[in-house]
RNA sequence: GCCCGGGUGGCGGAACGGGUAGACGCGGGCGACUUAAAAUCGCCUGGCCCUUGGCCAUGCAGGUUCGAAUCCUGCCCCGGGCACCA
């Protein structure tokens, strides 16, 4: 009897070995093909929780069976270091970010080292690190100089609680996307990526193998629109241009609206409206974007007492200031069409002002005073000079016969020209905050920006600096940091900003590979062989933020020449370059995220008195939910909630009771002993987000103690759609350990039997190799449950095999072999060790993956189901080669075929090699 | 409101371009072993009925097809994203 399976023990010795050995350390080698697999890297937060391990060990699995199938791997690691957390654990506890960041780093790496991934840690790079943060300083000089960086005023997003301004993509709701904290709009001198040149270029996925879902988002983000600018004559003598996307409703716009902080607002407010624009202009700039949305989308203006003419029927109308045009779209200003525009429409009846349609719907007549709400539909145009009764579709832009017409009718009049918008803004990437990569700019005493040019970076970050509860960033009073001089020796000013985190994050792909390159953000001869990034993959909540920054990076990286030395590499080693820094990652896969555990609460029956609508408990004792029935107090049920000494607690008819405790409640649960308190009582978990403050976060390390790290990864693979995920289920993890138990049993084991029986070896290599064959189609798909499910049929295969006894030892062996190999990239611990100790060559995960052989995966004969007029009725089991004659004659020859027919003869029968044969009568 | 996903047993989930629905596992039931429990092993496990057979079943209602979880139309739920973008 051999030793049983113990998961601790063989671990750790097999996690030394690798790493000793240098097993997945990954070298350039132009003789193989390369397979570059990234993961999402962590931000340092403290822990590992199981949603990295979600994450990061099924890629490891799908990066693992590359490599047996021949690619050299590379799968690196890093930390994703820079940012608020860190700054504010150094305001809370005293502790500088870099300490706090470094030691959550060792905590975190030792944890990632327990997964057994095949992680290459000779790569590591850690963002917040001088000799990684150096080269992102420097892409952002190189940005500068190729004209992709600029300092600019712009409408940006001040976060008030953390003291800096905020991307577009950090705003969600009006609020901050990690803290939900309120932003203001203020208008700011920034530095911003000119990200809006590469937007159509961003739009186009083709050459990406990504999920729809994140291709819509981006789409979405970008939003690109189709239209036509036209200018307005004002009576101010202030042309005043406009962007639209309906140029077919011109004749129907009855008066114009400007964003509140439009600069041409100032020109065409008449005196007797000043003070009431000026009010609403001052209003409109405090508001925060949820006051401005909070207001339910009623509509709020003021008349400028200006007025303009409408270009194409000379029609004189009224411009008007509103909050519900921005600055930031288009040019700020737009014509208002009430007739066929829901927000033009409910703005006129607010005010008053006319409704004119010119969109004909067909059949009915619509008329400006009477309609409730605006013809947003198809139809003909009318009331529109020598383009009456043009056809009008709700298709966009060009593709429209009215809008198409009417773009062409304003260009041949200058009146106006065809124009394509986009939601998509430029990045801001300044941050008022200390932690992160200095902007490594100079503003020298005429005024002028200039680069700290590349021998003199990084711009190091600081660190004797003090730092203050507001959040401020420190560097802005350290004037040995400001003071600096410039390039010809004269008095200059250091930016105090530093970079968004995410300008790490867009590029780390590519320190990857070199992350000790000292003469470069990577090395030429490393990018030439491993980029681009073959699969990538990680969480879906990136979709419009570090997936669409770092698409562009690339393509940025690529037009300020960071790849030229990369091509020439590429050539001198027969690789054509073409299209290949156009994107960072060719192939995506999101994983789901795993929730919380369902739990039911404690039964209880509490004692006390009443007081107003709630129970003031003298005793409270937890039951057997069972036994709820027979049991009486004053309230019997489950605990849904606790809040402090209050729980909230349910009954059967599911009505809910307050029940208060006290220091002299007396409280009772069987199975711990002594005084219980109130703390102690379970009160009902939903399926909801893991957090710490819910109660309901697993914890990876203490299952990997207490069950080993190849039984997490494998559960956490059996057990959820990865691209889904779920709640989280204790009482799955069984499934596992049996699996893991049964399969050591059965390598560590005798062979079944002396001498084999020819077709019991033969049933037996049948099921390995349809192992074999939906293994790796599974895992090719990223379907890691259904990989896990073959190997455990062939558990079950093995397991039959062994009790029939018919098994010789050098069939089982080849059995066990199999089986082995096919764990492997999953369980690699396991898998090594029973390799071992069968005695083959060190190491399992050097070894090539099997393939199915062809003539095992069907059988001599084949069962195939019978139905009559579709409905299955019996199952014939013929020869695998048999011809359609010999199945139908088959069929036919069933009794309960020939009862269902009822005598009759079919008019038609349908055979489906390999599947069915249907008779239809 | 608009745009994406998705609704399959008690539960997690299978079912490659329409072809035997429910693989694999959890949970549950019965039995074996055991003084007992756990562990382990064996069998059963979508529902219903007139039970060597049959009927109904993939959110609901239709449709296309010899054949639909899969395709089409309409509706209902759930999850996610965007949200005055002119």
């Amino acid at each position: 009897m051999s030793a049983p399976y113990a998961p601790n023990e063989i671990e750790s010795k097999w996690q030394r070995r690798w790493e000793a050995d240098g097993l997945y350390r990954a070298r350039v080698d132009w003789d193989r093909p390369k397979h570059y697999a990234l993961t999402m890297l962590p931000y340092p937060s403290g822990d590992l929780h199981i949603g990295h391990w979600f994450a990061m060990t099924p890629s490891d699995a799908r990066a693992r069976y590359m490599r047996m199938q021949g690619f050299n791997v590379l799968f690196p690691m890093g930390f994703d270091a820079f940012g608020l957390p860190a700054e504010n654990a150094a305001i809370a506890r005293n502790i500088h970010p870099k300490e706090w960041t470094y030691d959550n780093i060792e905590r975190m790496r030792q944890q990632l080292r327990s997964m057994g991934a095949m992680f290459d840690w000779d790569r590591e790079a850690i963002s917040c690190d001088p000799s990684f943060y150096r080269w992102t300083e420097w892409l952002f000089t190189k940005f500068f100089e190729g004209g992709l960086a600029y300092r600019g005023e712009a409408t940006v997003n001040w976060s008030p609680s953390l003291q800096t301004v905020l991307a577009n993509e950090q705003v969600i709701d009006g609020k901050d996307e990690r803290t939900g904290q309120p932003v203001v709009q203020q208008q700011m001198t920034q530095w911003f990526f000119q990200t809006t040149r590469y937007a159509e270029e961003l739009l186009d996925f083709s050459k990406l193998e990504w999920p729809d879902p994140v291709r819509t988002m981006q789409s979405n983000w970008i939003g690109r629109s189709e239209g036509a600018l036209v200018t307005f004559a004002t009576e101010a003598d202030e042309p005043i241009e406009i962007y639209t996307t309906r140029p077919d409703t011109l004749w129907g716009a009855t008066f114009m609206v400007l964003a509140p902080e439009h600069e041409q607002v100032e020109r065409v407010t008449r005196d007797e409206q000043r003070a009431a624009i000026d009010a609403y202009r001052e209003q409109a700039a405090g508001a925060t974007e949820i006051e401005r949305s909070n207001e339910q989308r009623e509509k709020t203006g003021v008349f400028t007492g200006g007025h303009a003419v409408n270009p194409v029927n000379g029609a004189r109308i009224p411009i008007w200031i509103s909050d519900y045009v921005m600055l930031g779209y288009g040019t700020g200003a737009i014509m208002a069409v009430p007739a066929h525009d829901q927000r033009d429409f409910d703005f006129a009846r607010k005010f008053g002002l006319e409704i004119r349609p010119v969109i004909q719907p067909e059949g009915e007549a619509l008329d400006g005073e009477t309609m409730t709400c605006a013809h947003l539909g198809p139809g003909r145009m009318r009331n529109s000079g020598d383009l009456d009764g043009t056809p009008a579709t709700e298709a966009r832009g060009r593709a429209n016969p009215a809008i198409d017409r009417v773009i062409d009718w304003l260009e041949e009049r200058k009146l106006g020209r065809e124009s394509v918008r986009y939601r998509l803004r430029d990045w801001l990437i300044s941050r008022q905050r200390y932690w992160g990569a200095p902007i490594p700019m100079l503003l020298r005493g005429d005024g002028g920006y200039e680069v700290v040019p590349s021998e003199a970076l990084p711009v190091l970050l600081p660190e004797g600096v003090e730092f203050m509860p507001g959040g401020q960033s420190p560097l802005k009073r350290l004037e040995n940091f400001r003071q600096t001089t410039d390039a010809a020796g004269n008095s200059a000013e250091r930016e105090t900003d530093t970079m968004d985190t995410f300008m790490c994050s867009s590029w780390y792909q590519y320190r990857y590979l070199s992350p000790d390159f000292p003469s470069g953000p990577f090395d030429p001869e490393e990018a030439a062989y491993w980029l681009p990034v073959d699969v990538y993959t990680g969480g879906a909540e990136h979709a419009a933020l570090h997936l669409l920054y770092t698409r562009f990076f690339t393509k940025a990286m690529r037009d300020v020449g960071v790849f030229e030395e990369t091509a020439r590499a590429m050539q001198r080693h027969d690789r054509s370059p073409q299209g290949l820094f156009d994107e960072p990652m060719l192939h995506l896969r999101n994983q789901g995220d795993i929730l919380g555990e369902e739990r039911r609460g404690d039964f209880v029956v509490a004692t006390g008195r009443h007081k107003g609508n709630h129970l003031l408990a003298d005793r409270i004792e937890v039951i057997d939910a069972a036994l709820a029935p027979e049991r009486s107090g004053d309230v019997v049920g489950e605990i849904l909630r606790r809040t402090e000494n209050v729980l909230l607690v349910a009954d059967r008819s599911g009505q809910s009771t307050a029940v208060e405790t006290g220091p002299h409640t007396q409280i009772e649960i069987p199975g711990i002993e002594g005084k219980n308190n109130v703390g102690q009582l379970r009160h009902h978990l939903e399926i909801q987000r893991m957090s710490k403050s819910k109660g309901n976060v697993v914890n990876p390390d203490a299952l990997v103690a207490e069950y080993g790290a190849d039984t997490v990864r494998a559960y956490l693979m059996f057990a959820f759609d990865w691209e889904k995920g779920g709640p989280w289920d204790s009482q799955g993890m069984m499934g596992i350990v049996r699996w893991l138990n049964e399969a050591w049993e059965l390598a560590t084991g005798p062979s079944p039997s002396e001498v084999g029986d020819r077709d019991a070896e033969d049933r037996l290599a049948r099921c390995v190799h349809r192992c074999i064959a939906r293994v790796s189609e599974s895992l090719e798909r990223f379907s890691f449950n259904t990989a896990v499910a073959a190997l455990m049929s062939l558990r079950n295969d093995l397991r039959g095999a062994r009790r029939e006894a018919a098994v010789g030892a050098e069939a089982w062996n080849e059995a066990i072999r199999t089986l082995l190999l096919l764990m492997a990239p999953l369980v690699p611990h396991i898998a090594e060790e029973l390799w071992s100790r069968r005695g083959l060559e060190y190491s399992i995960h050097q070894r090539r993956w099997p393939t199915a052989d062809p003539a095992l995966l069907v059988g001599d004969t084949i069962k195939l189901a019978v139905q009559v007029n579709g409905k299955r009725r019996d199952e014939i089991e013929v020869a695998t080669d048999a011809d359609e004659d010999a199945i139908r004659r088959a069929a036919l020859a069933s009794p309960k075929v020939q009862r269902h027919l009822k005598g009759r003869e079919p008019k038609k029968i349908i055979v489906v090699p390999g599947r069915l044969v249907n008779l239809v009568g």
